[in-house]
DNA sequence: TTCTTTTGTAACAATGTTGTAACCTGTTCC
DNA sequence: GGAACAGGTTACAACATTGTTACAAAAGAA
């Protein structure tokens, strides 16, 4: 955003404010939803590979998704040196909290989808 | 299963999935979920103005996503023939059965927010 | 030796999104 | 007549994001 912003608002902690934003942005970028998504469904580690062709994106979406992610300490990567290399990713404990209130969400959204198709 | 059957019931799949891609693009625009986090907060209808003031955006990006809600159903919009303009914006019976699962994400969204200031 | 595989990264053109500034409607007040 | 207000819309330049293509590393297979 170009405008600097010297609004004052009166009952919020502006840092706080922010915080809350830089979440809600990360949670809005294409395809973050989908592949939390995709993790809570399936908890076991999944690798780079499977989780790309679950959401159906390009290699670099989902790498900065996920790199995104693992710098918010809601995923962990594990690399295994293997040949071809293998890396897996999981929900750390703090995503999992997240987890209750996405699965419902996503209810919500499976049912909408039903009742307007 | 015959074969137009399971081409039936792919081409089910396929259109329910859209419908649910269609909800996340939708839910991840920019500024959405700051919209329904602030008309979920505050149970009363919102002005158009209100609304902008709350998620310190431009009328051009409120417009554009309250007339994204209201073509998916989630916010009425009701207009007063008062002097100037008023417009008021409630959230629709879909959207409050969304209301507890983005309750508990904001929640979530707080606490992280919190520990990480 | 060259091919194959997984998991990425780099560069870049195409595409999408945003805010700004200007404008509009309709009525009341001066 | 002109200003003022709420609630937008439109055009457009600036900015952000995406997918594509090319590439790399490491080692076992052919």
């Amino acid at each position: 955003m170009s405008q600097v912003q010297s609004q004052r608002m009166a009952s919020m902690c502006d840092s706080a404010r922010s915080h809350v934003d830089d979440l809600l942005v990360l949670l809005s970028k294409s395809k973050m939803l989908n592949i939390l998504y995709v993790m809570n469904c399936d908890p076991t580690p999944l690798r780079f590979s499977e989780i790309k062709k679950r959401v159906n994106s390009s290699s670099t979406t989902v790498a900065r998704r996920l790199g995104e992610l693992e710098v918010h300490g809601l995923v962990t990567r594990t690399a295994y040196a293997t040949v071809p290399a293998t890396v897996e990713y999981t929900l750390t404990q703090d995503a999992v909290a997240l987890q209750p209130s996405l699965e419902s969400m996503f209810e919500w959204v499976l049912n909408r989808a039903d009742s307007s198709v």
